[in-house]
DNA sequence: GAACATAAAATTTTCGAAAATCTTTGATTT
DNA sequence: AAATCAAAGATTTTCGAAAATTTTATGTTC
């Protein structure tokens, strides 16, 4: 009897890391603030070495900062890391896109036909008040991109794509409900037409249109962040 | 005065992190071979903590892999992330090129010209017997790549870069002797010819001397990854 | 009062023992 | 012989005290 799959048994130092990952894009620290380990200690109900592994790894993933002997920080925010984050995405994204029309199968575009439907229910009964429900419409919406670069080929290419969403997503979070309440926008049908694109193996649309969808972002969230900037200026 | 060195000082961490670092660069562990604790406590000289924080920034970069609770492995090599790692690196490292023809300052044509030079002089001196000065020739190498894209203007680019670079000069060490001594190459040729493209701002041409010179080394790479993997399948 | 040294406090970092978990061994049963 | 189980051994992981380092506070000198 096939062992019942041993327990997905979360060592304390990955629980750390969730947590703190977690916190962290959902802007729970204020960037460049110290992690102090005491403090840490108690908000993540563990012991000093578990709590600096998931730093340690953090660092690594460009989420903190560290410096010998003086700890760690919450990684900082500029409008020149949200503008090169969202370029090399798009670089990089469009690239997998490509390849994913030439290689991509049937399960490629059934990923991509269950990933859009499931972000469109998760649309409809979104409520923009709930931090919860935003949470769960990023994941969607996260999972809807990843499904349609899902036939790269190339592992690599997921990585990069993997770890500059990471760096993205905090610069949405704070706003996402800003983003999603633009009135000139309709994220569902852009996000329709990309997959239409995709499945009909049109690359050099589904190309400018992803671009277009990603520059669109960019852009709002460039404003978002330089009125916040503003506002912890002057107000 | 304990010890004199207070700003540099490199925290046990680190120093673990470099030395593991390198000796899994250089060949010196068996791909997947389980790395023991103990046995690391030993030749490292330094405590649990550390280690293990070193092996958790190491496995974030993908030079080693963890299971939880069944500790870290040397990640494997294959021919499949080899040509994925090359074929990613020439996609990104032409892009950042291109933008560095477009963007490149004077110190940007200086990085460029010193870096071939000391590539060149190391060249010259260089002993194919002695793996210090092979390591000295490799590190020469990689300031030549890192100069000429780095005026790409893009943090991104360069850290992805950076990456990739780890991820493909495992695959080259242990056959570099192999890899200069091919007589139908001369690197210095290639090299000026690439520097010259750059430095003339010629973009297209720059872009495909740097592509035929990371193809023509995945080529021999993949030959020599594939000899090494019959002679542990036959021998 | 500014510059400098020094002590005290705060914080990070390391160590090694203890706890938790995996792996092997070997006896027992089917 | 194959499967099962529990104890013994090996290894990873965690904890908290101790060491090392930085930061802050205090006092002294010019």
């Amino acid at each position: 009897m096939a062992k019942a799959l041993s327990k997905s048994t979360k060592s304390r130092g990955e629980q750390a890391y969730s947590l703190l990952r977690h916190e962290i894009i959902s802007g729970a620290f204020v960037p460049e603030q110290p992690l102090r380990l005491a403090q840490l200690q108690e908000r993540c109900g563990v012991g000093f070495s578990p709590l600096r592994e998931a730093l340690t790894r953090l660092a690594a993933e460009g989420l903190v900062t560290s410096e010998a002997m003086r700890g760690f920080r919450v990684a900082p925010l500029s409008l020149d890391d949200l503008r090169d984050t969202m370029e090399t995405r798009t670089f990089v994204e469009t690239e997998a896109l490509r390849r994913s029309i030439k290689r991509g199968d049937d399960d490629w575009e059934g990923r991509i036909v269950s990933s859009l439907h499931a972000l469109g229910r998760q649309n409809e009964r979104s409520n923009p008040n709930d931090p919860e429900s935003l949470a769960a419409l990023e994941d969607r919406h996260r999972d809807f991109h990843v499904a349609l670069i899902s036939a790269s080929g190339s592992r690599r290419l997921e990585q990069i794509i993997d770890n500059l969403y990471l760096g993205s997503v905090r610069y949405r979070m704070p706003s996402l409900s800003n983003l999603s309440l633009n009135p000139a926008r309709d994220l569902m049908i852009e996000h329709g037409a990309i997959s239409d694109a995709a499945l009909a193996r049109n690359a050099p649309l589904a190309v400018d249109l992803l671009t277009a969808h990603y520059s669109l972002t960019a852009e709002l969230l460039i404003q978002a962040h330089s009125d916040r900037l503003d506002r912890a200026a002057n107000g």
